[in-house]
DNA sequence: ATGGCACATGTACATCTCGACATGTCAAGA
DNA sequence: TCTTGACATGTCGAGATGTACATGTGCCAT
């Protein structure tokens, strides 16, 4: 349910394509709301059909953009006001770390550092693009601005997660390759 | 195929029913992970036939614990260390964000209250339950260890976006309903 | 003894998601 | 001219996920 309102909260920016949409979600959506451009793609025909979203203009190379309608703008408006925020999230590294005490001592230490290096890569590159907002490119305008919001919040979990790693990294003796206590690998029936 | 592994994860700490396992992916995994139990069981029937679990032992009300086969832990260690972590999160929450924009401001900063309350609330129950692993309650055991790691990684995302809420009520414009003039008192990050 | 409830497991179906494959278009350069 | 490559859209099928429904069991209080 989260990619067809995403879709339309995009397209109330202005017409777009599916093929813009898709390089949309793959730059700044992807990190949040994972979507490959078949699913794109055929939930614009569906979104189509229920008069959220009209057909705009037929470009080049059979390009073609949509544009949101009164209805859907409603729609995604509801969703926005009404609807309730499915609070679960799905991070494959964070469920590996229930699971870490399986792993040989060096392959963690190496996991870790991969992670926090990772990690913080991702709050670099994710805060120099913030900084550019700060600056003003890409104006002032209300959707300037909840674009600026929510990169803090990938900027902010990003940093929480670096740091995390680097923590567990120093706390924990599982985690060190140098420590010689390192203590039976579990796994008791 | 997180779950296939996650399961076998679980195994490896002694054996569980489907019933056992999905509550304990509604008590710890749900909040990164989440599985309802006709996934998991029909998941465990496949994992049974690939023999990664085997059947332990049968219970009252036709309780059926599974145990994890050599070959099972060897599968999972090796999705520990070979296997690429898929970094893309799924947060509808931050998905959100992207759209604040089109919200009323009052809608918007309420839901940015609650948001942060949530995520304060989740903080803490979190921080609470580490407490208690800090204390020694669940023991030393390294699986105890990597349970408190992931503990922490819940506890730091919950405070990052706690903070965040807090700092978009109080930085963005468009989220204030009673700001008359700018009256900022920090917290910037 | 029996009615209610948590325990325990499953099926059925709808929908979401994704990788693999297929098709055709326009632009630029060899 | 011909080829390469990015542009642009789509289908197909497998597998993942979730909701609703169905079934039976042991435990306990009345």
């Amino acid at each position: 349910m989260s990619l067809r309102h995403a879709l339309l909260g995009l397209l109330a920016e202005g017409p777009a394509s599916g093929y813009d949409l898709a390089r949309r979600f793959q730059e700044g959506l992807h990190s949040v709301w994972p979507a490959q451009h078949p699913q794109i793609y055929s939930e614009l025909s569906r979104l189509a059909t229920a008069g959220l979203i009209e057909v705009d203009s037929h470009g080049p190379r059979r390009r073609t953009a949509y544009r949101i309608t009164d209805a859907g703008l409603v729609e995604v408006r509801r969703w926005l006001a009404e609807d309730e925020v499915d609070h679960s999230f799905r991070m494959e590294p964070l469920l590996r770390s229930f699971f870490f005490w399986l792993m040989e001592p060096e392959d963690l230490a190496r996991r870790l550092r991969e992670e926090q290096a990772r990690f913080e890569q991702s709050a670099r590159s994710l805060r120099s693009y913030a900084g550019a907002k700060d600056r003003g490119e890409g104006g002032a305008a209300p959707r300037a601005r909840a674009q600026r919001i929510a990169l803090e919040a990938a900027v902010r979990v990003n940093d929480a997660l670096a740091e995390w790693a680097r923590w567990a990294r120093e706390t924990d003796p599982m985690a060190s390759e140098d420590f010689g206590g390192a203590e039976g690998d579990g796994a008791e029936g």
